[in-house]
DNA sequence: CGCCAGGTGCGAA
DNA sequence: TTCGCACCTGGC
């Protein structure tokens, strides 16, 4: 199918930027993404997106949600650019960046294994877990695995996970699959509560914490501060320690902080800065 | 070999 | 409160 575009979507940044840990570049530049419930396989020519997909069910509102084309980001850039006029080069560059919108179970599990490790181990995990754990779907010739429902993963033991590549976080993984966190419940807490509970669990801290809120919770006014940011801010602006980062940065762009931050890095990371 | 990667928990000061 | 260190795993 076909998906009319109304404004301006970087379906390359959006994907690989990283936000995205389990999809793959075809030959003919197309990519293909597992969601919870399907594989697609999507490609930007001109102003729209043509769409192939395992399960045809709903599929326009899925991709939709999924690449956060309902929200309003002219109105966001308006009012980034308001609060700093010095992003303007940025904001021009990253303007067709959309958050993703992840499913909340697999990327808290997905951040929680991130800590201290590599984008190509922490994909691998997840394939390794999908393998043994979650549905199998047949799409273009070809056999994906989709992320398996928390219930599904009730059946892990800790040498499970340990086996499926979690390293030395499958005890934490083990424990908050057999918690009684309520992945729901979130969507109801400010940013504040959320990060608070969240960050009760072990395995989670303030950097995986924030990356599970914006990724998955629309939470815009979360930042991950991780290397990366901590590099920058020393270089740019010489500042260190994480308390002193997330003031400067919540203070200088407010409550869209988090897209902000994933503007800077997008341009940096392309244009070499 | 040692070091590091989208950090975090833990014990010692 | 802050500080230093260990930590699965895999690539270099």
């Amino acid at each position: 199918m076909t998906i009319k575009l109304n404004n301006y979507f970087d379906l390359d940044s959006t994907i690989t930027c990283g936000q995205i840990f389990r999809y793959e570049i075809e030959e003919d530049n197309s990519y293909t993404v597992i969601l919870p419930d399907r594989v697609i396989n999507v490609k930007k020519v001109n102003d729209e997106l043509i769409v192939k997909s395992s399960n045809d069910n709903n599929l326009e509102e899925v991709i939709k949600e999924y690449f956060d084309l309902n929200e309003d980001y002219e109105s966001i850039n308006k009012e980034i650019l308001k609060k700093d006029n010095d992003l303007k080069e940025v904001v021009d560059y990253s303007k067709g960046l959309k958050i993703i919108n992840e499913p909340k179970f697999e990327a808290i599990i997905s951040y929680m294994l991130s800590t201290n490790n590599s984008v190509p181990n922490i994909k691998s995990a997840l394939d390794h877990i999908s393998k043994r754990y979650g549905e199998k779907v047949l799409f273009e010739g070809k056999e994906y695995y989709l992320f398996p429902s928390r219930e599904s993963l009730m059946n892990a033991s800790t040498k499970d996970l340990r086996e499926v590549k979690c390293g030395f976080r499958d005890q934490y993984i083990y424990d908050l699959i057999h918690s009684k966190l309520d992945v729901d419940s979130i969507d109801n807490m400010t940013t504040k509560e959320a990060l608070d509970y969240l960050t009760s669990y072990k395995g989670i801290g303030i950097k995986v914490a924030s990356c599970i809120l914006l990724f998955s919770y629309k939470k815009r006014d979360v930042f991950p501060v991780d290397t990366w940011v901590k590099k920058y801010m020393k270089e740019k602006y010489n500042i260190e320690g994480i308390d002193k980062i997330n003031n400067f940065i919540y203070d200088r762009y407010g409550e869209y902080s988090g897209v902000i931050l994933q503007y800077i890095f997008n341009y940096n990371r392309n244009y070499g800065g």
